[in-house]
DNA sequence: CTGAAAGCGCTAACAC
DNA sequence: GTGTTAGCGCTTTCAG
C-alpha cells in the first residue's frame, strides 16, 4: 500500500536519491552506464512512479493543460476536446476539462482552479468579448490560448488566439445561398454576445451587401435575445426560430444561415414540424461540420472548421513558454473555413426564383 | 509574480501558520472570532489561494476525479462527461478527462497517470471484459467506478458498477419491433467484445426467443468483426451494415436494433443511400437517446439511459471512501432503461405483414 | 561522476 | 486558543 519513493529506489540501487533524480530527468551524462542500468532495473522491479505532487511542489511545473469549453455535451465541443486531447498526448501532456456553460463567473472560477492545480497553459473556448476578468492571472504567468475567439484590442499582451476567420465563414455561407438564387435570407442564432458569433453575422451581412441586398429587408427572428446562452439549448433555439419565422405574417426566408450545426439541425427539425422540406422549400446552411451534419437527412451544407489542425496549434501555444520559446505574444492565428456543400441547400422554390445574377467575387473587408 | 503563501498570511494577520491552516480547513472552533476575522480579511486582501500541490503532497488527497471515456467525440460520451462534471462540481470536485479509444493499454496508462496525479477515484467507461490490468492499483486503494459495465465475477472486491440493465434494454428494443409485427430482425454493432454490448445482444436474442423466433434465421451482417472498435467509427459501422444487409442476396430485415444511436444514425444514412425510407421500408431502434435522436429525420426510436442520475451515482461512489463511508464493496447498481418511441419505427411494409401475435409479457432471465 | 543537504507550501501532532 | 515543529517526495545547488 505504501507507495515506492525515490529514496527506496536509491537505497535498493545503492546510489543516492539525487542520482536517481538525475536519471528520471534524463541527465544521463551525469552517471556511468553501469549506474544507469542499476537504477533502471530497480525502478522496474519496484514499480516506482514519481509522485507528481512532490515534483510539482518543487518545480512549480506540470504537464497538464487546462481546457475550458462551453459544454462537452455539444458535439462540436466534444469533438474539439477529443482532438485537443490527442494533440496534448502527442507532446506528453494530459488535459483537465471544464465546462463553463459560457458563464463568465464559472469561467473565472475554473481558470483560477486550474491555476491552483499548477496548470500553466489553458485553452479557453469562451468567446466572451472581454478577458479583463483573467488579466491578473495572465500577468502572473498564465499562458492563455483562446479558441474560436480572435484577439481583441484590449486583450492582455501574451494571449494567443486560434480561430477560423468567422467573417469569411459567415460570408461564404450567405454567398452560397445567394448564388443559388435566394434573395430572402435569415440569420439564426441565440445570443450574438460573443466575438465569433458577431463575426459570422458580419460576414452574413457583407455577403448580402455585396449582392445589393439590405439586411433590414430580410425576415428577422425577434425572439433572439430571449433565449438562454448555452449550447445545450442550441438545437432548441433553431427549432423555435423555425416556428417563429414560418408562422408569422411576414414572408419567411427561402434560405437560412445558422450560427452552428446544432442550431441548424434544430431549425431543420422545426421546419419538419411545420411540414416543410429542407433542401426544397427552404435551404439551410450550418456551421462547424460536426459528424452529424453528414449523417443528417438531408445531409447539411455547412462551413467546416479544421479542428484537428486548430487543436494542434492550440497545444503548441499552450506549452510554448515551457519549451523556453517565448514566441511573439499577442498573436492571432486565423485559419480559413471551408464551405461543404451537401443536400440541405438548393435553388429556391419556383415562385421565389429570381433571374440569375452575377455576384461579384469580392471578399468581405 | 511570487505567489502568496500561508506564511505570509500568518505574518500579516499576526498569527501562526497552523492557525491559518486550521481556518482553511474549517476548524473554526480552535480560534476566537477576532482571530478568525483577522485571517479572513488578510486572505482576502492578499488574494491568497492555497497551493494544491503542497496540500496534496502533505495529505495524499485530492479533490479531483478521473474520468476515462472511449471518446468525447461521441455525443453520448460527451453528454455523460458533461453530466459527470456537473455532479462533480456539486460535491466540490473537478474532473480530469481522458479518452481511451477503448484500447486496454491506453486505459491502463491513463489510470496510472491519474493515480500519479493523486486522483483517488476514477470513473471508468471501458466495458472491457476484464479489469485484471488494474487490479494492483485497486489494491493500493484506488476507488474504481465502472460505468456502463456491470460487475463481473472476477472484478476486484471494491469495484462499484453503475449501468443500466443492458439485457432489458436489448429486450425492449427488439420486443418493440416484434410487437409492431416485424419478424425479420437484425442486430447491428461493430464489435461485441464489451460487457454491455454483449448484454444488449443477449436481450435482443431473448426477445426473439420469447416470440418463438430463432436468431439463426435472422439476416446477419457478416462484416461485424472487420470494423475497428472505436466510437468515432460507430456511424460508419451503421452505414456499412445497411449497405451490406440490403444489397446481398439474402432477404433483408424489416426491423433493426442498433448498438447505439450513432450506429443507428449511420444505419439510417446508409438506408437513404439505397433509396430506402426509415420508418416506412425499414424500422430502426437506437440506444442511448442522445440529443440528436430527437432531432433526426425521422426522430429515432431509442432506449434511453438516465444519464444525469447515473452520473450523480457515479460521483457519489467515486468519493465514497473520502467521506469515511466505506460502503459495501462490489456493488453493481443496475438502472432500468426506458424505451422512447418515435417515428423511426412502424409496422413493416404490407408485403411483410404477419398476423398479429400476442407476445407473452415476460422479462429476459 | 556521485552524495549531502536544503527546502517547495502545507498540515497535524504536540506543546504551551 | 495558539505556536512550534517535523516532515510529505522530490529537485537542485554545491561539495567531494
Amino acid at each position: 500500500m505504501g507507495r515506492v519513493t525515490i529514496q527506496q529506489v536509491a537505497r535498493e540501487a545503492e546510489v543516492s536519491p539525487s542520482t536517481v533524480s538525475n536519471y528520471l530527468n534524463g541527465r544521463m551524462d551525469r552517471m556511468v552506464p553501469a549506474t544507469r542500468e542499476r537504477i533502471e532495473k530497480t525502478i522496474a522491479r519496484l514499480g516506482y512512479r514519481p509522485n507528481r505532487a512532490a515534483r510539482q511542489l518543487r518545480t512549480g511545473r506540470t504537464k497538464t493543460i487546462g481546457l475550458i469549453v462551453p459544454s462537452v455535451g455539444n458535439p462540436f465541443w466534444g469533438a474539439f476536446a477529443h482532438e485537443l486531447e490527442v494533440a496534448a498526448v502527442a507532446v506528453g501532456c494530459s488535459v483537465l476539462l471544464c465546462n463553463s456553460e459560457r458563464v463568465a463567473e464559472r469561467e473565472r472560477e475554473y481558470v483560477q482552479e486550474l491555476w491552483d492545480n499548477g496548470v500553466r497553459g489553458i485553452v479557453l473556448c469562451s468567446s466572451l468579448p472581454s478577458l479583463d476578468h483573467l488579466a491578473d492571472l495572465v500577468e502572473q504567468g498564465l499562458q492563455l490560448v483562446t479558441f474560436d475567439r480572435p484577439a481583441q484590442p484590449n486583450d492582455p499582451e501574451s494571449v494567443v488566439s486560434i480561430s477560423i476567420n468567422n467573417v469569411v465563414g459567415g460570408y461564404v455561407a450567405a454567398n452560397h445561398l445567394i448564388e443559388l438564387g435566394h434573395r430572402r435570407l435569415s440569420f439564426v442564432a441565440g445570443s450574438l454576445a460573443s466575438v465569433n458569433r458577431a463575426g459570422r453575422y458580419r460576414g452574413f451581412v457583407s455577403a448580402l451587401e455585396a449582392a445589393g441586398l439590405d439586411v433590414n429587408d430580410m425576415p428577422a427572428w425577434s425572439g433572439r435575445e430571449d433565449v438562454p446562452f448555452g449550447d445545450v439549448f442550441a438545437a432548441d433555439v433553431g427549432r423555435r426560430a423555425a416556428h417563429s419565422l414560418f408562422s408569422g405574417d411576414a414572408e419567411p426566408p427561402t434560405g437560412v444561415v445558422a450560427i452552428n450545426d446544432m442550431t441548424a439541425l434544430g431549425f431543420c427539425r422545426g421546419l419538419r414540424d411545420l411540414g416543410l422540406t429542407v433542401g426544397k422549400d427552404v435551404s439551410v446552411v450550418g456551421f462547424d461540420d460536426i459528424v452529424l451534419a453528414d449523417l443528417y437527412d438531408p445531409p447539411l451544407t455547412t462551413v467546416r472548421q479544421p479542428l484537428a489542425r486548430m487543436a494542434k496549434l492550440a497545444i503548441a501555444e499552450a506549452v510554448s513558454h515551457d519549451s523556453g520559446d517565448p514566441g511573439e505574444p499577442g498573436r492571432s492565428v486565423l485559419l480559413q473555413p471551408q464551405l461543404i456543400v451537401r443536400a440541405s441547400t438548393a435553388p429556391p422554390p419556383a415562385r421565389d426564383q429570381v433571374p440569375a445574377l452575377t455576384v461579384p467575387a469580392v471578399n468581405p473587408k
